[in-house]
DNA sequence: AAATATACTAAACATTGTTTATATTATTAC
DNA sequence: GTAATAATATAAACAATGTTTAGTATATTT
């Protein structure tokens, strides 16, 4: 009986239905000032109907964070080609600050917002994040392996990159970065500088 | 007449009180999970009250986060002894991580959460954290003015290290760290030593 | 055609931040 | 000392939120 499967499909449809215009809606007004109402209005469906495909506000951003990732690991692919694992480190971190930058509000509900987290169950893993950590993780791992970059090891390695990457994106669009009075139209340009900087420090010449 | 200099200082010791209570729940609860009405109760006013000498929860915050500022910065008076700058910028950085590792909900409230920042008037700045910041940028100048670490300027090595190290911290505050599968028991080791290790190779020896 | 499952919604619930109108208290002016 | 005035505090209301419940249509199965 394909009634059941044609079901699931009208499931799946009205899923994608709900996430896209959830996506829109976090990433314009942001999470916690999109309400459930507004979203309901903007499908023309009651509040009530999207609690039948979602638990709650925390299962649905869950879903937005993984089109995020999707968004980055398709980025990843196309930009980070070359052969040379270096240079293709160099490259992953540039396309990383990049997507940052011109996805400010999608990666703040990536990396930042909490709330996705909360839809984690206890015995389950955080899974959204897989597929790009699996590219950045790999090519960390290759540049060590080939001894081109300054760390005992990969794990290490990843860490410290991804961190400064995360951190210097993260105090910039929590604002933090004010304190400094960097002259907004340079600030583009500082980020990706540091990030330069630190790369050129961590290869082994 | 002392007597309207009576009731400034009635007024701020209500303020104390208040953000006594708040900074107490804000910590232990989360700022989101914290309502006016809980503050209100737990200093037997009521919410209305509060309103009288905070014009909303942002301000609020705002205050809170001026405390867990004080906090850091005596931290950093009483760590940050060495008179070699290198030396002493070590200190401060150690003194970074074990704040934030130690006061994680604070340190969330002073770099993450995005309300406090709500309270600044567009033509007012960020004061909360210029002693904090004050002490690091005067740290990071005086290695750069002598030489002692691999950077072209001081506001650049401030970026980078400030960025390293709330990067690792942050990615940590916000559960994003889970991909990467470290053991719980040597978490507080890896920043450390990534921190360390960066550094390193900062260091012109 | 009757019974059952599915999809949807209106209305209600409990909470939230915040405002308004009102009462109480302290200060000033006569 | 008493009336006018300013301050402090609150109860009640408002508008909005996430979520649940009870009930109604619509499909599907028997």
């Amino acid at each position: 009986m394909g009634i059941s499967e044609r079901k699931m499909r009208e499931r799946e449809e009205m899923k994608r239905n709900i996430i896209k215009a959830a996506t829109a809606m976090f990433i314009n007004e942001g999470y916690e000032k999109t309400s459930i109402r507004g979203i309901a209005d903007k499908i023309e469906y009651s509040p009530a109907t999207i609690y039948l495909y979602y638990k709650d506000k925390d299962e649905l951003l869950y879903d937005v964070q993984h089109y995020g990732f999707e968004q980055m690991a398709t980025l990843f692919t196309e930009v980070a080609t070359d052969l040379h694992p270096y240079k293709r480190l160099r490259q992953l971190c540039r396309a990383y600050i990049q997507f940052g930058m011109e996805n400010s509000a999608l990666y703040d509900l990536m990396f930042i917002v909490k709330d996705p987290m909360n839809a984690i169950n206890q015995e389950d893993q955080w899974t959204n994040s897989v597929d790009c950590f699996t590219i950045f993780m790999g090519c960390v791992q290759e540049c060590v392996d080939k001894g081109l970059i300054r760390f005992p090891d990969a794990r290490l390695a990843a860490l410290s990159i991804w961190g400064m990457g995360h951190g210097l994106l993260s105090l910039n669009i929590c604002c933090r970065l004010q304190i400094m009075q960097l002259d907004q139209a340079h600030l583009n340009e500082a980020l990706y500088l540091a990030v330069d900087n630190y790369l050129n420090m961590v290869e082994i010449l």
